[in-house]
DNA sequence: ACCTGAACACCGTTCAAGT
DNA sequence: ACCTGAACACCGTTCAAGT
């Protein structure tokens, strides 16, 4: 309070402008995409949020992607690392990887993001940390860990990407209604086997499918060798 | 010929400007993403080539998005979906989904707007057919194939999206440094596995996870009912 | 009825010039 | 040395007004 004293009244009227680092930029980056979505942290806005020019920025930070990046690994600190509760390696590695789809699921556009920039961050490390350490109390080689991590994590990834945008966009529900008026509009002999399997196509829930998926590549993993 | 008789001087000067349609629209698009690469596929440039403004092609086309996923079916045509040769049907299936995997490495941007907007075109549904086919052949049962469609295109999806963003880009280059920079970095009490996995991390060429991914997709399918 | 000029409301990134 | 105003080169989409 009292320092404020050599502050000149016109720096006193709103709030001292925090001088910017790349931690608050990151800051201010995760709460603009808490409150407006990911499609809002444009350099600019966020310029606008901090009180400054979107040149000044670019200090901090190289561009868009590497921002989303941060603001990606930021989120990731919330993924449940070590599930309470009973269950062989298999439950737990479900359990890590389907908190890490719930984090992705509440902010859509972040899973686009992490399959096209593969995180680096600190948080993304704890979680491949916990996901091989359950690998290897299964019992998987190193190899074969090394490469199943991938396809699990692309799993889970994709899987959000997917329905994330399915759930929020008007126009995701367009696509939804194309897809479905082309399965059912199949029936005709150039596609026998889109009109065979039309109900099972469109069937079950996420949860379901994402759980199936999980449980399909922990059973491929441990019956298939990776090469040399 | 004789007919550009009572066509005034003017609009001979260069080809007449043909009328828009939405086919012709799309095959312009195809045309400019060969040329220039799907980013430089917008509605402005697109237009221009046209030689129209971005206005009319919204009689034809409802978005960005609409038309990407137009130009991706387009594409989607130069697909396998039988290849030659013996083999039985994991081998052909593999092959189908190989084939899939080599159109959209060609043309990078196009699998990250096919994770994001389920395309639903006609040599789409080709490829649908084929593949449920194979999987029929192969006795799948019908909610399985189903299920394991959405998740052997997911992982061929994704894979072409990652791949295919770090193959061109400067900056992917970027990211893989700084991935490898962190695992490598990783040798600490914090991330003992990563500090073990290390090599079998950055280990095997794309082709081969690529592979590896559909043997432990196919081999977790046959072994794991769907619930219900 | 069909088409589109012009406008609205934005973008990312760079760099010369300031402090 | 550090920071940034202003500019460059773009975007998607809408709608009133034209033919």
């Amino acid at each position: 309070m009292t320092a404020d004293a050599d502050v000149p009244r016109s720096r006193r009227e709103r709030p001292a402008k925090p001088a910017l680092t790349r931690a608050g930029i990151v800051a201010a980056a995760v709460e603009l995409m808490r409150a407006e979505g990911l499609e809002r942290v444009t350099m600019r806005r966020l310029a606008q949020q901090l009180d400054t020019g979107p040149a000044s920025l670019y200090v901090y930070v190289r561009n868009t992607a590497e921002l989303h990046a941060a603001v990606l690994d930021e989120l990731l600190g919330a993924v449940e690392l070590a599930p309470e509760g009973a269950g062989d390696w298999r439950d737990r590695l479900v359990r890590v990887l389907t908190s890490y789809v719930d984090v992705l699921f509440a902010h859509p556009a972040l899973a686009r993001s992490a399959l096209v920039a593969r995180p680096s961050g600190a948080h993304y490390l704890d979680l491949v940390e916990a996901l091989l350490a359950l690998l290897a109390e299964g019992g998987v080689p190193r190899r074969e860990a090394a490469w199943a991590l991938d396809l699990l994590l692309q799993h889970a990834t994709a899987t959000a990407a997917e329905q994330a945008t399915r759930g929020q966009d008007t126009e995701a529900q367009d696509d939804w209604d194309a897809l479905t008026a082309a399965v059912r509009g199949a029936a005709d002999e150039r596609h026998p086997q889109v009109a065979t399997h039309g109900d099972e196509l469109l069937s079950g829930t996420p949860q379901q499918r994402l759980s199936w998926g999980f449980h399909v590549l922990i059973g491929g993993i441990l019956a298939t060798p990776a090469p040399e």
